[in-house]
DNA sequence: CCAGGGTGAGACAATCATGTCTCACATGCG
DNA sequence: CGCATGTGAGACATGATTGTCTCACCCTGG
């Protein structure tokens, strides 16, 4: 790590600053600006010149997370087809941004009395809207809310990203994990889970 | 403040110190030995007599939460009857340490290098068994590995406890809902899904 | 070649949480 | 009543982290 060419630029690349500070908080919450700024291969006087501060690397680190989430909703492009399918698409288009999100979701914990970030708002809706097209359709039971289910989800990939990272289950299996259980659960199905779309 | 009625008692009780802790710390992993202190109405230099530093006190914590964790498993009877039958019951008598556990399941996080306690290793080990009796028994599918489930459980209750704490979800769905969505999933199943023991 | 922007290294003060200590006070007991 | 115990309040030093600053260096572009 840290060995990128940057014989020609000698610019920072803010994205990968953010990029390797997610990684390294997604393991240690408490990571110091310093321990950040090392393993983003720079110095802590630059880290802190792109970043005035802890707090703003947090809400930086919280905005690319929205936007990686709100790319990752586009992508999966919920509302067509079965909503079951909607939902293996969107586990596997946001499985790249799990690990930021398992970090920005205990992290939340901390913004308790402020204003919640609306793009947290607007993704809880898009994703709960989801749920409520298959509960409309059919292919979901009602008896479970889509807001618990949309909570359910995000549970489900800190769970998985957490899992992975050490090593307790297969990164391949990320998507076909999480999906499956938040859609079958873990009961056997006398008719088969996988083919009545 | 501090005109709280010790009038018969001088000692402190350091369990319920230890809950109102827990209490706090779910909300905000971060709070100060002083908040804690403060919530649970005592003056810090007396927390500190009662729980050496930080330190001891997240370790007198992950004590209270694995002693609350085997006795939800130890009355929860997982061996006893049909596996599904046993995950309602498992997770109706862990409810009431969801909150700590969420709190204990990020703040392993930081415990990177250390040795796990491995107290926690037990109950990963009492869970997945229950969950590769009911893959054995021919219960739950066998294409979700009993750790995946374990690991899954944990970020369901997680989720479970802040939904609820924030007030997305009523605390009396807590139950029903981890465990419904655990066995059964999102999907509406053609065959019903109660009825198969 | 030379000027300028961007960086690394380090010094520095300020802040905060922590751990320890002392002292005064209240309560229970002999 | 007098003593012992346990507590609250606060002072204090320490260490860690942060935020800011300066200076020297390297690279690029004119």
């Amino acid at each position: 790590m840290s060995h990128m060419r940057y014989s020609c630029l000698m610019a920072v690349d803010p994205d990968h600053v953010l990029r390797t500070a997610a990684a390294l908080l997604t393991r240690k919450a408490t990571a110091t600006m310093d321990e950040v700024a090392k393993a983003a291969g720079i110095s802590r006087a630059t880290l802190h010149r792109h970043f005035a501060g802890r707090d703003a690397l947090v809400r930086a680190l919280e905005s690319l997370g929205i936007a990686e989430c709100e790319a990752a909703l586009d992508a999966a492009r919920l509302d067509e087809g079965p909503a079951r399918d909607a939902v293996h698409r969107l586990v596997r288009e946001i499985e790249s941004a799990a690990a930021l999100l398992a970090f920005l979701y205990t992290e939340n914990q901390l913004f308790e009395g402020e204003q919640q970030n609306a793009g947290w708002a607007r993704i809880d809706e898009r994703i709960a809207a989801l749920f409520r097209r298959g509960q409309q359709s059919g292919e979901f039971r009602i008896d479970l809310s889509p807001v618990w289910l949309t909570e359910a989800l995000y549970g489900l990939l800190a769970s998985g990203a957490w899992a992975v990272s050490e090593g307790r289950v297969a990164r391949n299996d990320f998507t076909y994990m999480i999906a499956e259980l938040l859609l079958g659960g873990a009961l056997r199905h006398p008719a088969q889970p996988r083919e009545e779309s």
